[in-house]
RNA sequence: GGAGAGGUGGGUGAGUGGCUUAAACCAGCGGUUUGCUAAACCGCCAUACCGGGUUAACUGGUAUCGAGAGUUCAAAUCUCUCCCUCUCCGCCA
């Protein structure tokens, strides 16, 4: 979430933000509550001071054997006091989290103003796609004549979603992740092999819960998540920690499958690889100086283009408008490769910028 | 899952109810001195939040000794729950 303090002192900024995204604003409501937080939290603290004075008379008193009745009587009323305004504060406490956390980031100048993906704007296309004199077969086709991925028996085992990837789809499943971790190796990325399970920290951490628990698979008993990117414990690494800024960029890569339970999806959108329950994504991350994070920002594109471009495949790079980034976003750009046998782009890359929003 | 021992500033580690403003040492930072990769000595050295102050230097207060709750005028210290680490036992597709 953003800081509070930020937004104290930039209400104009975070408003239009919010404008931009389409969200709700309730800047006015949440600077309301932090006013009567911060007086609240002082006359606390000044009834908490003159507690621990009296209790130090108290204990003196006691030491020389003097009558401690009338401080005792004093340490009873502001014991009181105390009570009454720490309720009143946990309440109050509890409208300014609620209220910080629909509060989205905000927007970074650069990014296009506009509510549906036609808002989008094409930022640069490299290759073409290959001319070929015969009606290409969609992948779902090709993958069960080649034998490589096995749907149906996916749905036997697990369900929907849940494909078997065998022989040479299985070769090629293995080779993409080892490519796409050595090159990012190659570019300073230390890889991690994260745990595919959070606990409920990590994923608040980074904006899955509160709200989108029902998009993730959760082992009740233990209450544990199944990860649905490898961002969510890769970025968690440093959660509660205080980097040392000469160590900064701090890069990671790492593989991971992924799990989503993408209820409500249907279509097209769900044919074959389209959007599965269970996929496999080499992530990267860096943890950068603010001052630098634009320019870092433009030269992680830059290593995930890198890879579509050694592997020959014809892309465009979209820059995302205010209402189709996320809500912790700042800026994001996708990566879109043209699909000869579905006829579309389809997103295979997303890159994106947050800021400190993930930061505490 | 069971039994036992533990969890204290960056590190080691003292502290069993008020005399702690968490000792001491190590590491780190600043300085003094000495004729040389070094030593001795002096000083500084946690974080967050709320104030004051010129959005400064600095300064008042509150909280934090694994987390949370409780007992007490007063808790690192006593009680309870949970988490984690270590030792042993059990289980182990």
């Amino acid at each position: 979430m953003l800081d509070i303090k930020f937004i104290r002192e930039h209400p104009d900024l975070v408003k239009d933000g919010i404008r931009k995204k389409g969200e709700t604003d309730r800047v006015d409501e949440l600077l309301g509550f932090d006013v009567k937080r911060r007086d609240l939290i002082q006359r606390g603290e000044q009834l908490k001071s003159r507690r621990n004075t009296v209790s130090d008379e108290i204990g003196k008193l006691k030491r020389e054997k003097k009558d401690a009745a009338p401080a005792l009587a004093e340490m009873e009323d502001v014991k009181k006091q105390i009570k009454t305004i720490d309720d009143e504060l946990k309440l109050v406490d509890e409208s300014v989290s609620a209220i910080m956390l629909t509060i989205p980031n905000i927007p970074h100048p650069s990014v296009p103003e506009g509510n549906t993906p036609a808002d989008n704007v094409e930022f640069s296309k490299w290759g073409e796609p290959p001319v070929i004199d015969f009606a290409p077969k969609p992948h779902w086709e090709l993958v069960e004549k080649l034998g490589i991925i096995d749907f149906e028996r996916g749905v036997k085992i697990t369900g929907a979603g849940f494909p078997i990837y065998k022989g040479q789809g299985a070769k090629l499943q293995r080779a993409l992740i080892n490519f796409f971790l050595d090159q990012a190796s190659e570019h300073g990325y230390t890889e991690i092999e994260p745990p595919l399970m959070v606990n409920a920290a990590s994923a608040t951490g980074t904006g899955q819960l509160p709200d989108k628990e029902d998009l993730m698979y959760v082992a009740t008993k233990d209450e544990l998540y199944l990860i649905p990117t490898a961002e969510v414990p890769v970025t968690n690494i440093h959660r509660d920690e205080i980097l040392v800024e000469s160590n900064l960029p701090v890069k990671y890569c790492g593989y991971t499958p992924c799990f989503r339970r993408e209820a409500g999806s249907y279509g097209k959108d769900v044919r074959g690889l389209n959007r599965l329950h269970q996929f496999d994504k080499v992530e990267l991350v860096k943890y950068v100086h603010p001052g630098t994070s634009y320019n870092e920002l433009e030269s992680l594109r830059a290593d995930a283009e890198s890879l579509l471009q050694k592997l020959g495949l014809p892309y465009r790079v979209l820059l995302m408008c205010t209402r189709d980034m996320g809500f912790t976003q700042t800026k994001k750009y996708d990566l879109e490769v043209w699909s000869m046998g579905q006829k579309r782009w389809l997103e295979v890359s997303s890159i994106s910028n947050f800021e400190a929003f993930q930061a505490r």
